[in-house]
DNA sequence: TGCCTGTATGGTAACGATACCATACGCTTA
DNA sequence: TAAGCGTATGGTATCGTTACCATACAGGCA
């Protein structure tokens, strides 16, 4: 709106030269108690505020970072990653530059130009499901951290959900809850070109779901684990199917709430009564449906929030000190409502 | 990571000026074909990327905008409302910066500093759900545009959705289908300090409802109209409310898919087969719990991807001619799925 | 031949902020 | 008293880019 104010008129409206409002702006020492009043009046009477622009310029750092997407959006609190990022840029005085990756290399490769253009500190890669990726452009262009996702070969660093803790807490609250036949309906990867036993969700949950019965000296049993292509009918094929088992199982592990939530009507059917009858466990915590189940349903938490904060605070780190690349598991923690009966 | 390329190096390695390189690098005239090839080679070679901090310190704009939002997410999709702007901002070349107005009027202020400081060309202010707010900063630092949100008084153009079209819409597809005797479980406001009848959710879906009904020459039934404080257990209760009248509807309109999600369970404990025995019409289109319900739910639409992009195509058409602040409706469609029988 | 015009080219000031250098003053200490 | 130091202050070059100005040459025309 109103034309820009520049150290210069401060200078001019303060009677001292622009040094010394420069000297007050970064509160160097060497300025008299008089002067220094003289200029902060100046400020404010003016509404002065500093171009950053010109500060980058003449060298200070840009205090941008970049944070790329992929543009698959199948988990909505994905975003979460952005909320977590944007947290820790700003404790940082840093400013999130938001671009999304387009579906080709070509487009994530002219968004990372423009992030270039303005000289950003580093880059976020956040992908909406975790999952191995190709990084869709050169690392060597800018510091990158991979959110949700990560480079088979680990050359950059990244930060993802721990499924294993994910599959053993979820496994254990049901163990603990003395469950002792507990179904697992995993989920199974529909989409093309990932092999399944790549795709960390439907391999560690499997892992720690073993390890938790095993923790508990309860022997494996292949017929209680289904893997569901995700579709609804899917889910409601194998929730039945779990139940009409010889000896069928008081407690059921969901590879998600869309499962959990299928699981409930299938339930409902066979006029079993959740927690009483038949407990049920989902994962991803998305709220709308957990909250909205009746009861309430128990999940696990992705820590999609956790990782944006984690990629950016490993960024700001780097900065200083020479981090090698590393792979960082969050874990993914137990929400309790009340479909399980403790 | 490599040292920063300037034009001066450009200009030395292809033996021109460096004004010669400015011309080529915006396509001005008079440069010849030989010089003009030797410097495109230069930019090859040395990959050189043009300072967007030098450019805009010499006065071009800053290809920046600025998007903020309240805090409060509600409802996850409306996320999308970055998508849209992003999108659009893409299309004309600008980047988005976005920040979190934090929970009070200061933060927000700080927020906005930081895009002054900046020179972002204008600012979005993006709320989580269609509300009257109170801007947290002043309407003078920057041109605005509200999404999902409005001023009571009007003084800031926005773009949010058409409650009432989308109520009216829900409605006329049961009144399509043949229904005569439609429940509606409208949302009811449960936060504090905002009047339910200032909740365009509320009073525009209402709206719509009797709109259409009258359309149809269909009496209004205030014994079929009901409000939910969005508990589960509430809305149970008046899904088993509405079933029990002496002459119970023959479809369900819910104020939000969550509403929708406990009707299902209500209607499979009566019995009753969706969309056979009720209809049921949610709103929101939450996809996880839309098309994870058994029938998938037929629903409405929000507009968010839609109000992001509206929002900065405002932005960038104002920036040309003198528009007036206005506020735009946009519709909210019908998401057809297997809940209502045609 | 001399002048004008269109094309081609490079030097340089400016954008706003800061780091460096130069200067100046008052006070202590040898 | 002279040297030396800490404090206070402002001028100016600089960051990378572009607009403006100056210059230079070739060809057309009187």
């Amino acid at each position: 709106m109103s034309a820009k104010v520049t150290i210069k008129e401060i200078a001019k409206h303060a009677q001292v030269g622009t040094t010394t409002v420069s000297r007050v702006l970064n509160s160097h020492p060497y300025v008299s108690t008089e002067k220094r009043r003289r200029v902060m009046e100046a400020i404010e009477t003016l509404d002065y505020h500093p171009s950053q622009t010109a500060r980058h310029l003449r060298g200070s750092p840009s205090g941008l970072l970049g944070f790329l997407t992929d543009d698959v959006a199948t988990t909505p609190y994905a975003v979460d990653i952005i909320r977590g990022a944007q947290q820790v840029a700003w404790e940082h005085s840093r400013v999130l530059l938001v671009a999304d990756s387009g579906r080709n290399r070509q487009s994530a490769e002219a968004a990372v130009d423009v992030f270039l253009e303005r000289e950003v500190e580093g880059i976020v890669y956040a992908a909406m499901y975790h999952r191995p990726v190709e990084l869709p452009y050169d690392l060597e262009r800018a510091p990158t951290v991979l959110a949700n996702c990560f480079l088979e070969d680990r050359r950059a660093p990244s930060v993802v959900p721990d499924e294993f803790d994910g599959g053993y807490t979820a496994t254990e609250a049901l163990l603990k809850a003395g469950h002792r036949r507990i179904g697992f309906i995993n989920l199974w990867e529909a989409r093309v070109g990932i092999l399944p036993s790549l795709v960390p969700a439907i391999n560690g949950r499997l892992r720690g779901y073993r390890q938790a019965l095993q923790a508990y000296g309860i022997p494996f049993d292949a017929a209680l684990v289904r893997f569901t292509n995700q579709s609804p009918a899917d889910n409601y094929h194998h929730a039945r199917g779990l139940m009409s088992l010889s000896e069928p199982p008081t407690a059921i592990f969901c590879g998600n709430d869309k499962v959990a939530m299928t699981c409930y009507s299938a339930l409902a059917e066979l006029n079993l009564h959740i927690p009483q009858d038949v407990a049920v466990i989902g994962f991803d915590n998305i709220v709308d449906i957990a909250e909205g189940l009746l009861p309430a349903l128990t999940t696990i938490q992705l820590p999609h929030y956790e990782m944006g904060k984690w990629a950016v605070q490993y960024l700001m780190d780097s900065q200083n000190s020479d981090l090698k690349p590393l792979q960082r598991r969050l874990p993914c923690p137990l929400v309790l409502r009340d479909s399980v009966q403790l």
